[in-house]
DNA sequence: AACAAAAATGTGCTCGAACACACAAAAAAT
DNA sequence: ATTTTTTGTGTGTTCGAGCACATTTTTGTT
């Protein structure tokens, strides 16, 4: 009673040999439609779920899945991923899942397509890449291809619109820029100017920050006591303190600051300085900085973009089709969390 | 070379028997010393990790999983449990875990008894349950414990504390309060009184609200710029409207309300038809009444405690305890996720 | 009716870990 | 020196699904 049916018990109740079953279940033919009836009628009766733990036995196979991401030494955004993926290899080793970390500059594209060549040299089974670079990741993806190995492309962090990628783990960073705007408006209630702030990126990942910014003018726009002015800003790491301390000056009325990347504390870091400042800063990402200044009150909220869960779960999905056959999600959106000072420790570990 | 190593391999480099590499895996003694060290030697430098899927072939059993949760049609609030109970059945049924669901009524001791001698009688493996009544719980839990049969006992949503429970999956309800506080926090910036209001729970139930509410007060005495006087509301269903009406008459200068249980929507459909009011109202739980209130803009913030995240990994957890022999985590704090009206969507998803 | 071809069915082995049991070698007791 | 323990080692079977191959039954043709 306290087991599961088998391909034996069936056998066994319809009066015909496990090979007879085994092809009624997979459809192999050469079966009478006598047979087949009985087969199919019992297997519908039972509810017949095979013994996945049995059916993978026979693949005895180490399956290979390269993760390529950005160094975390050059951008501590990335390090949360380092977790993600060891959660992977603890829960996944003994199944046969072998996971190999390459990591690129995410300031060079000749890195970028060096992680990828190197990738490809071991033939894995699938990679999971961070695609940093737009031209670039079209070049590498056709390289993963060329070799028929059936090599199975999915990306977190950005999307980036190609046949040869079958999944994507990431965030409606659209979505993002409206929360971020909600966010301001809560807790706006004064007249003035609001700014949006880029700090830094390279220009090929751009498409982040003007999402973000889309969304967060459009949620804006559709509000009804839309009273403030919103203001872009494109800032450099080169005399930022200065660029951004003009820019303030210029701006008296300003209200609120929001940040499209991780460098909120950067900004955080001028306006704290200034007496009586009541603007409100909202960013991007729980890096430890931006984590310190959302503690100490200058920052407001920071919405966490969870690079940790995308790396796991981008892996997690891949591993399970290599080893289940499960069906590898085309798209996986994670939700966009607001982070204050108050319910960020739980995050930080997570 | 793209194959594990197996008992057979390291055997035949150890030139013994599997049955040696098997005992000496096992410490099940009966090794002579040099057999015993030559074939640790190998296993370190191998670094082999026993193939889970085979080991667990064996083990062709049937477990069975009962959870206990308040009948979502009392209480909408736990309707999203089923979702997660029935995404365990589908990701776990196939390696021989049986999910038995087993509903009680919110608002009777006796029928979460009965749903507890119910569950006995099916002698499962583990029992997973919201432990509503205090006294109640603490019978159930000896009578799991009567029979020897080792059944497992966690509990979600609400911590008990007894030995026989030997996991929880649930929110830290004391932070939770801070954050609802840290949010009102930001939305408020006048002058004015905060209300904290209790609607409509029985006595047993109340350490929750009591919990948050400390969260929440702890809060504010520690802000600097404490400015605020926080009242404590009790409210029951019957004449809840003319009540609410009357406390806010007789308080006009209440600037925001933070509602401890999901029945915020109540006291925004009273708020809602105050003209010109500007109260800010934080509350708990994504019914659907509540976000519909907060996309018309009368609810600022929902907290959102996860029922069905509770449930997915209480039963999760429980399930890899039985099948892989994973170690049961004593404890899982989920974060306190912030909801507002635009990040509010995939939650209602997930 | 005899035989070949085709269709249907059954058998037996594999995967890796676990463990019972059989057997061999060394140690201890007579 | 021989028997009895003790200790160490190897063999073979099990679990369930999957698949190759062997065997049986049916159908079609002369």
């Amino acid at each position: 009673m306290r087991k599961k049916y088998t391909i034996r018990d069936i056998s066994e109740l319809a009066g015909v040999s496990k090979g007879t079953v085994d092809r009624v279940i997979h459809k192999r033919g050469k079966v009478s439609q006598k047979a087949l009836e009985k087969v199919t009628k019992l297997l519908e009766e039972i509810d017949y779920q095979p013994n996945l733990i049995a059916r993978n036995l026979k693949n005895n196979k180490l399956y290979r899945i390269c993760i390529l991401i950005p160094n975390p030494k050059i951008d501590a955004y990335w390090n949360p991923c380092i977790d993600g993926i060891n959660n992977v290899i603890n829960e996944l080793n003994a199944f046969g899942i072998q996971i190999e970390t390459i990591f690129f500059n995410s300031k060079s594209t000749k890195s970028f397509l060096d992680a990828n060549a190197n990738a490809n040299k071991l033939s894995p089974d699938a990679v999971l890449m961070v695609p940093f670079f737009y031209k670039e990741t079209l070049t590498a993806l056709n390289d993963y291809n060329k070799n028929k190995l059936n090599i199975i492309v999915a990306t977190i962090n950005n999307r980036i619109e190609s046949e040869i990628i079958k999944g994507f783990v990431g965030q409606d960073l659209h979505q993002s820029g409206r929360v971020a705007a909600k966010l301001m408006q809560s807790t706006v209630q004064k007249k003035g100017d609001i700014a949006i702030i880029h700090i830094d990126e390279k220009y090929k990942n751009a498409l982040h920050m003007q999402e973000k910014e889309k969304g967060f003018r459009e949620y804006y726009k559709q509000s009804n006591n839309f009273k403030n002015t919103i203001i872009t800003l494109k800032l450099k790491r080169s005399d930022f303190d200065n660029e951004l301390t003009n820019f303030l000056n210029r701006h008296k009325n300003l209200v609120g600051i929001c940040v499209t990347t991780s460098k909120v504390f950067q900004v955080a870091n001028v306006v704290s300085k200034i007496e009586g400042s009541k603007i409100s800063l909202i960013g991007y990402d729980l890096i430890h900085e931006n984590v310190a200044h959302l503690k100490n009150g200058v920052v407001d909220f920071l919405i966490h973009q969870n690079p940790k869960q995308q790396a796991y779960l981008g892996l997690k999905v891949l591993a399970e089709h290599l080893l289940f056959d499960k069906e590898l999600p085309e798209e996986i959106l994670l939700p966009i969390d607001i982070i204050n000072s108050e319910n960020v420790k739980p995050f930080m570990r997570n």
